[in-house]
DNA sequence: GTTGAGACTGAGACTGAGTCTCAATTTCAG
DNA sequence: CTGAAATTGAGACTCAGTCTCAGTCTCAAC
């Protein structure tokens, strides 16, 4: 944190925009904790934070920091995307429960390495990936097994 | 085709359901045709094809293909999910040109027995893989080169 | 073949995420 | 300071997808 402004503000003068109140207030409250989160969560936060910034500020924002690379989009089907610090591990991919909507993350560099020839394969510049496995976890496999054997149909 | 209308009647049958006359309209429809497409063009293309299905009907039948594993769908992030056969190889990848929305695919048996690993790793019982890679595809990376050495900025 | 329970349909109201508009406000280079 | 240009918030709007419900259709059992 700290790091984050910085690459924000740089970004924001590179292209003659302001470092505004509500900007750097959803700055913040990002890069405080969040990990994964929708606008809607954020703006929800914000708003019971006492500082309220509106709807359209925030998806303003939100783009901006995805084009600065310093926020990720995912989308997993929902109709509403997931946004993620790109600070983190770079290039992992994602669980994502079908159940519970529980997301977890994996990482492993052969996947990056993979998804690069194949792209180059097919004539495409690659600029990011995205893996996603669908499924159950292990507690809602758990609690999925536990109804079967009560109630069989 | 045909295979597909006894796959689903088996399917309707099984969840006492009936084969209605929308239902077979849309059926033939996907699977006359079509690779890669959304719900809005498939209703376009019954409307202009003299045999129209109502919206709800679509999404309904769309919803019941998807479960029986004749259709799978895919989001890019767009707000719209795209549907696809699922005859075809199965867990292909997907490259998504940013720039011009085209979809191409791309298959590595490898990629998938990583993924199942994977997600077996973190507890996870995998039920489907969804890789995308975006990126430029030849021509606009192309157009892009062009148009940079065009206009120095 | 009739019948009727329950599935299905279409029209259009509705939802919810995200975008757009525009007048009033804020920012910052000069 | 000043003013051109960027920004903001409120709420209207868009658009994919879902829901409702009265009228219709299907099909298994007579």
């Amino acid at each position: 944190m700290g790091d984050e402004v910085q690459i924000f503000e740089d970004y924001l003068k590179k292209h003659a925009l302001h470092l505004t109140g509500p900007r750097e207030t959803v700055l913040r409250s990002i890069f405080g904790t969040h990990e994964h989160f929708t606008a809607d969560e954020l703006i929800a936060h914000l708003q019971r934070a006492g500082t309220p910034v509106s709807k359209a500020t925030v998806y303003r924002t939100l783009s901006l920091l995805s084009e600065c690379n310093l926020l990720i989009e995912h989308d997993f089907g929902q109709g509403k995307k997931y946004y993620e610090h790109a600070s983190e591990l770079q290039h992992h991919g994602h669980l994502y429960c079908s159940d519970c909507g529980r997301i977890a993350e994996f990482y492993d560099p052969r996947l990056n390495a993979m998804q690069e020839k194949l792209a180059r394969q097919e004539g495409f510049e690659p600029v990011s990936f995205a893996v996603k496995i669908y499924g159950r976890c292990a507690d809602c496999a758990a609690k999925q097994a536990r109804r079967d054997s009560g109630a069989v149909s």
